[in-house]
DNA sequence: TTGACAACATACCAATTGGTATGTTTGGTG
DNA sequence: CACCAAACATACCAATTGGTATGTTGTCAA
């Protein structure tokens, strides 16, 4: 690093500490692995980050523009049939999972940093729960466009669909990655999909 | 502790481990705070224990004894209507979760440790897995004896229906913990309701 | 061309970590 | 009663942690 790019430089640090975190988890990540992963200095990362705590909340905060993230939600922000949709959407993702198996080890990020950082600290919950509340959000209001295009059963409450569909995608990646096998990932999406197939009208 | 008693001993270790671990995580959970919550030394963590990995296997083997898990295991085991047994089961889990807030900050001690420890460590992982295999199991018999009793639907599949629950009660519970609010356990218990409603013939 | 400040690098720090070596005490057994 | 292994306690260890103090280097405005 002889050239000075003070925003590449953050984006790699960024990018570093983001998969150290996704592997290891918020607390068990190490900043000398993270500054290691970067090819940088601690120096560096202090003169980015005013802490640890500080660079958590950065990766968080850049989780909710992820493409894998945002790929949960824009395909439902304007369809008025959110069971079509999620059964696309769900049926690309499983088959993304064949050929990347790191989420199957290693799980979900925002999923990760949630279970573990939420209790813990402030900071962490209100950004992770700002990520969720938008994707519950998006979700109900796609099935309220759906019920009232009656492609949705209309005896359901749009905002506990969206609940429990979150619950049950982020529980079902729990569950993939402690059994660690592909077959249930299979299991995952017939899940979901009879799920929003008994929404049907 | 001047009276000898392994067994209570290693218990109170146990203990204290489970209760650190539930809060902090197991890679942040100290053993030295452990040695203290037990009023012991590590002379005797030690003795008891090979090490900080074997502690935290007792811990989950012993988890899957408790009566908080046996809870939403023990009531499938003979019903051939698992349709209510779950209602009652989550409403009056949800109804603890109003005196109880404990869970609702820290969450379900087997989905935090799992989230956190099953891409980490193969001992965890394989322990974990055993959890929720049997809880898994136990659903997906309940359902299968519902179809033959026809009080549930006949053209789903009760293996699916079992991990999809599962995954719903683990995901909602993160997210209860993500957003710490009374109104969402409700949120959380009616969509549960209202999926196996869904599922009556 | 020259400051001057941001962008980095190097070398260190106290605190904490899991773990160990070496004790001492206790309860049961011969 | 003697004694001996099990059940603890005490004091320490190297390694790692997040963080800091003090540099050096590059870039751009004046």
């Amino acid at each position: 690093m002889t050239v000075k790019a003070p925003e590449a430089t953050r984006a790699r640090i960024l990018e570093a500490a983001f998969e150290e975190i996704h592997h290891k988890g918020f607390q068990a990540a190490s900043l000398s692995a993270i500054v290691e992963r970067a090819e940088i200095t601690k120096g560096a990362l202090f003169h980015h980050f005013k802490g640890k705590t500080e660079l958590g909340y950065a990766v968080v905060d850049q989780l909710i523009h992820s493409p894998d993230h945002r790929g949960w939600i824009e395909p439902f922000m304007e369809t008025d049939d959110p069971i079509a949709v999620m059964t696309e959407v769900i049926t690309q993702r499983a088959q993304m999972l064949q050929d990347h198996p790191e989420i199957i080890v290693n799980g979900c990020p925002v999923n990760n940093i949630a279970q573990e950082m939420a209790p813990l600290d402030n900071g962490f919950r209100l950004r992770i729960e700002k990520i969720y509340a938008e994707w519950r959000t998006v979700l109900a209001e796609a099935f309220r466009r759906g019920i009232a295009a009656g492609k949705v059963r209309s005896d359901v409450d749009p905002e506990v669909i969206a609940f429990t569909l979150v619950s049950m995608l982020g529980g079902g990646i729990g569950q993939i990655k402690t059994a660690q096998s592909l077959a249930i990932v299979d299991i995952a999406r017939e899940g979901v999909i009879a799920y929003v197939r008994l929404l049907k009208p």
